[in-house]
DNA sequence: TAAAAATTAGGACAAGCATCCTAATAAGTC
DNA sequence: GACTTATTAGGATGCTTGTCCTAATTTTTA
């Protein structure tokens, strides 16, 4: 096999384990069970953990990226495209469920170790809150753009950790709801901090 | 020394390790390091890792009816007191900012572990749901009352996930205020699902 | 096809881990 | 003050971890 579809395949294992068992939690041995290698072939790849992480959190930037683009392309209005965003704990409601949002656990597991990498790893979370600034910038709001795009980051994270908490699939259908009803409202409205949230 | 002076000195290590680095990441001798004893005598007093969990979880849920039942009775309108909650956020932000939500991230992580004792963690996070469930049922909310409570809950829990990665103090305020609008417009309205969250 | 390079396998290592054990000491009891 | 019990200390154990190394094998190159 190429030397770089071994290591393709070491990063997506490794991504799967991050996120389904976290970081501290996989091993060396876990990673290379998974992809059926020995654990020689997979220093040749990766000297230490660390770069596994780093490989891992350049993936999942692409990822994001590359989905923050579909979206760009296949939604043309700024309000559809910040509901494709907000149906993300709809489409990926059992996953959430079981190991909470990929993004938001990376950062709160990395901080706690105070790890290096946790810088590149907010990265994923700022990509996103760029990227709802630029869609609520496009819908009017200037400086509110901002706080309406943290707002909604935050609202994604709070569902996810409730729903991995309690799995109630009624609270995050309402949730999305309301914070649709929200955004519309707002869009409309335009230019205006929200009386609530 | 007592040896119940003794045991309570290794919850609450344990409680701020598992708090500050996570559980895994803390090890029998960091917590004996911190109290400073032998790691024999932290066997005398608890036998597995697993024990120290449970024992931390049983203090996290006693220091936190504590808390609710203290602003049960400082508090006595509903919305003060839901107020005292959406203030944690505040009041704990720089703890918060290091290291997330004491709750969210042990349950996020024992989730993830698929540990025993993740049942009885998320009975924390339920305490709050219940209690702000009452609060929003003495308010005149029937059946709107845990949807109502689920969604402060989830707020804190976002509200504590970006503060943690991105160290915002605005936000954290901006926030703050505008849950609080909220909580004040439906409590005059009353008995109605608000149109924004 | 021969030589060189890239890739893989699997054993070795020291460190850290949770756990267990025995012996010493302190506290309590009669 | 003797004896029993509660508490503490610290070494031993077996396992897992990340990391490293060398030898085999495959792939590429000339």
């Amino acid at each position: 096999m190429a030397a770089i579809d071994t290591r393709q395949q070491i990063v997506e294992a490794a991504d799967d384990l991050f996120y389904s068992a976290g970081f501290v939690q996989t091993s060396f041995a876990d990673i290379a069970k998974a992809v059926n290698i020995s654990r020689g072939n997979f220093y040749y790849h990766f000297k230490t953990k660390d770069e596994i992480l780093d490989a891992v959190i350049d993936k999942r930037l692409a990822d994001r990226e590359t989905l923050l683009a579909k979206w760009d392309e296949t939604a043309d209005d700024p309000v559809q495209r910040i509901i494709c965003f907000i149906r993300i704990v709809i489409v990926n409601q059992s996953k959430i469920m079981a190991y909470g949002c990929p993004v938001g656990t990376m950062t709160a597991e990395l901080a706690k170790l105070n790890h290096p990498s946790r810088t590149r790893a907010n990265q994923i979370m700022a990509l996103f809150r760029n990227w709802l600034q630029r869609q609520f910038g496009a819908l009017g709001f200037g400086k509110d753009a901002e706080l309406h795009a943290l707002h909604v980051l935050g609202w994604s994270q709070g569902v996810a950790s409730l729903a991995q908490a309690f799995g109630d699939e009624v609270y995050v259908r309402r949730e999305v709801e309301q914070i649709t009803d929200w955004l519309h409202e707002i869009a409309v409205t335009g230019r205006r901090i929200p009386s609530s949230t």
